[in-house]
DNA sequence: GATGAAAACAATAAGCC
DNA sequence: GGCTTATTGTTTTCATC
């Protein structure tokens, strides 16, 4: 079946609905360089600006592009060192675990929260400008917390980010 | 001793030579908003547009920005599925360890290497579009890699990105 | 949906403090 | 460094297809 015109019953797909060949190009484009001014990416993908901005706004709008963040380099900022620390939770209650994934994101040097299956329950990713700022990070906010029951901190020696390729 | 004027013998500082207050904070509202426009940026600092065109040419100059990407919704693009898995290298020959490093982040659905200490070398941050999807790329890339030992897949729940405090 | 043309706005260069 | 002004170029709206 080609195309499915014409269906009676169901319902028009929810959200993220069909991205086309240039959607891709545009996100992959904006993925690279979140910078590209409009009329740069019109002629890349070969439309015209005023269309251009169009795609790249229902982009926005859809979720499909939830925003554009500079790639800051923390050790120029004093924050030289790097971890992951994988954390195991004992009170596997519903509250507990709100209560920790709420708190988490808003400490101080934390870049990420991975909630995980497996054996730890989560991954955190922390900058810290010391060994000691790290230890402290650790200790009060981490073994510290009621809810945590094991936390193994690894660092970082280097972290490559990828340019995820978007088309099919 | 406030300032170090007048140092005769060293040298003058090679690369991130200090930001101040301005520059944290025009790294910080690019972190939050990498497509604010300069002139905005500049009211929001107390600086003429000019002048804060500048500074962030300087802080891209310096590499204290690295680069601008937009923050794309993989699940909207396919890829509903992202894994982190921890992987151990057995020779740990240089040569075999760059190999990996190397053709790793281009390896498709790859997000992020991550070169750690502790039990594992590395943690690795993929997407994928199905089940299969993954456990084929584990057992293509990784398992079939003669540099690995052992690579152990956790799914990620959810992902919170934060957004890092810049300020001292 | 896509377009081109016009209006509105932002980025940049130059000269000066 | 920073500011202002003048210029260039980009973004955005709108009427039209």
């Amino acid at each position: 079946m080609p195309k499915d015109r014409r269906s009676p019953g169901p319902a028009p797909r929810p959200v993220p609905d069909g991205l086309d060949d240039v959607d891709r190009q545009l996100v992959q484009l904006l993925t690279a360089d979140g910078r590209m001014p409009n009329n740069a990416l019109a002629e890349a993908v070969g439309l015209a600006p005023s269309t251009c901005l169009t795609r790249v706004r229902s982009l926005r709008e859809r979720g499909v592009i939830r925003g554009f963040h500079a790639d800051v380099d923390l050790a120029a900022l004093g924050q030289p060192l790097q971890a992951l620390i994988a954390i195991r939770i004992g009170a596997h209650s519903r509250d507990e675990i709100d209560r920790f994934r709420t708190k988490v994101p808003r400490l101080p040097g934390v870049l990420s929260l991975f909630h995980v299956s497996g054996a730890n329950d989560y991954l955190l990713h922390v900058s810290a400008s010391t060994p000691d700022a790290l230890r402290e990070f650790v200790l009060n906010h981490l073994t510290a917390d009621p809810a945590v029951t094991h936390a193994e901190t690894s660092l970082i020696f280097e972290h490559v980010r990828a340019t995820p390729d978007v088309r099919h």
